[in-house]
DNA sequence: TGCTGCATTGCAATCGATTACATAAAGCTT
DNA sequence: AAGCTTTATGTAATCGATTGCAATGCAGCA
């Protein structure tokens, strides 16, 4: 009654010939002839013959999959650079499997499971603040799986990675505003220790300066790139004394966040003050106001970073590091206005 | 040089026993007396020794993998249903697959592959509309892995659904407009054949009827779920000479896209219009106005499907058809207002 | 003592496909 | 026609872990 899926020797004998031919002419077609190529396409055709991956990813000794590390499915942030992932590995027949990385820091144990290779045939690791213990296993064993990390990356570089040009990125958003007349800039940042933070931070100083101009640290607010961070942001900017006109946000949606807030204070953007974001997620268009802001080419960064991977992966390179950095472009919207004056 | 991955037989060794007693001790420890359990863990630990999981799926015969169907990897409201199957999973042994399904209606062959019992132990599918020549592989063979819709659900029904109670949630989100004194109440749907939008509209004609009130079809756009299209219907609502002093969007998004094209045009919401959106996507709290919205138990819906399929893939209990309907919630916000009187 | 029963452990078959190597047949060269 | 190459196919080992069955040893019991 329970019709057991076919296998490979039962395609065989249908065809009248041997499993290795029948394995031949399905991956390796141009070594078999024509006409027994035929013969056995039509036996796996009639039987529904389909190869069990298992067994396929056993003799071959490799798993078929990768594995994404997130630090949070939830965030649209990140889902863009998944369909980027998606996209790349449509075309080889490798699978993704997405691993929250939320719980990783409660329980390395768990992740490092991920980064064997038995698990998986490479990674991606769309965080930069994976725990040391974690990284030094991943790096040190020579079996281990190659690892990229995509938009973020480690502090101290022994990993290939795809990123966007965060510093220029930060420089953009503050000549931005600086060209629009603003001269006194704030700044909410990622976390403390990200490198994300540092790089959109170090951009924004170096632009600041090129207008003579520098960053108050009173203006500083540290978040982490979360709308509560925004939002919580704008409360210390309501207490300032002295506020600055304009505000490079280092994610959109501390600058939602943030908007929101004052919003809720009736103090307008960009009437009262100009807000630059960073990313340009999708509602960044249509938020109220349009949020000026920088774009990230997330599903570029996705693609990438998956395309170097399963080159890795095939040449079975032992991978030079590679950083490839790319670009990122200033979306003006409605967001930042001349100052006043 | 290539320090090769020790295996069973290596730990087996070293422990001085038979790969019959490793592999016992470390999957079923119970069965061990206990003094070679010890020895067997102890070598375990000291080869580093990691089951090959492709050795172990192919004599278990299973993958140790669900894949997950979604229709949109880059939409923010999956993610979070995303994010509650991988919680659900974290409990198991197994991992998560992601597959975008837009290729799918391109080329329905490249999904079928997934929908194989050599690829997946189960499916979660977030993608009610996919091919019916997809549904049907899938429901026919006898080895065909297990399927659970979730969020969507097919409209004949052959399925195990977890779905949130759309109508309630259609009918909430009117009566709460009609309660405001609203009574010329308008809408934006999903797509037309969509099941979730039959189940929205329904409920939102019965909420109108028990205000005695009823939906004029000048008034009804039909949309897409996106930003664009929220856009799209206000551009079409815009035109009306006889406008609704209310709508109902029967997404999130769709919601943020009119009220920003309405915004465009100096019309203000909840000022002119009150609007009332669907899911309670993140930035819904955030957005300007705050937008009043039913909000689906997203993290919940995803958490429930994993948990049944994980049911299901367990007893291997050939699947009654169940079907679990979690309540929604009205979030009342800002963008809804008691009529000018 | 002899027998039964239980707890441990080992032996070896098994999961299904791939592929190194061997073999056979056909084509080419001189 | 002998010898060499090339092409096509088959044989059987192999990937690494799991597990049914058999074997062993020891305790309990009559």
């Amino acid at each position: 009654m329970e019709p057991k899926a076919p296998k490979i020797t039962d395609v065989a004998r249908l065809a009248g010939v041997s499993t290795a031919t029948v394995s031949r002419a399905l991956s390796k077609p141009e070594t078999v002839a024509e006409s027994t190529r035929n013969t056995v396409l039509a036996a796996a055709e009639k039987t529904g013959y389909r190869v069990n991956l298992s067994a396929r990813n056993l003799r071959r000794q490799r798993t078929g999959a990768i594995v994404v590390l997130v630090p949070n499915i939830g965030n649209p942030f990140f889902s863009e650079i998944l369909a980027g992932i998606e996209t790349a590995l449509s075309e080889s027949d490798i699978n993704m499997l997405v691993v929250d990385t939320r719980q990783a820091h409660m329980k390395p144990q768990l992740v490092l499971e991920y980064l064997h290779a038995t698990r998986a045939d490479g990674i991606i690791a769309l965080d930069g603040s994976l725990p040391d213990a974690i990284l030094s296993v991943a790096s040190s064993g020579a079996g281990a799986p190659p690892i990229i990390f995509a938009c973020e990356w480690t502090p101290k570089g022994e990993f290939s990675s795809v990123r966007a040009n965060n510093t220029h990125g930060g420089e953009l958003a503050v000549a931005h505003l600086a060209g629009l007349g603003h001269r006194t800039i704030g700044m909410i940042t990622g976390p403390q220790d990200n490198v994300l933070t540092h790089a959109r931070s170090s951009g924004a100083v170096q632009g600041l300066r090129e207008y003579g101009l520098s960053l108050d640290p009173a203006h500083v607010f540290c978040g982490d790139f979360s709308l509560d961070a925004g939002a919580q942001a704008a409360q210390a900017w309501l207490e300032l004394s002295q506020r600055p006109s304009a505000l490079f946000c280092q994610s959109d949606q501390m600058a939602f966040g943030f908007i929101s807030e004052l919003a809720r204070h009736g103090i307008s953007v960009p009437g009262d003050v100009s807000i630059v974001g960073f990313d340009d997620i999708a509602i960044a268009q249509r938020f109220i106001p349009a949020l000026t802001t920088v774009r990230q080419p997330r599903k570029k960064l996705g693609l990438s970073a998956a395309r170097l991977l399963i080159e890795h992966i095939g040449t079975h390179s032992s991978p030079a590091i590679e950083t490839t950095i790319l670009e990122v472009e200033l979306i003006v919207r409605d967001s930042t206005r001349a100052i006043a004056g």
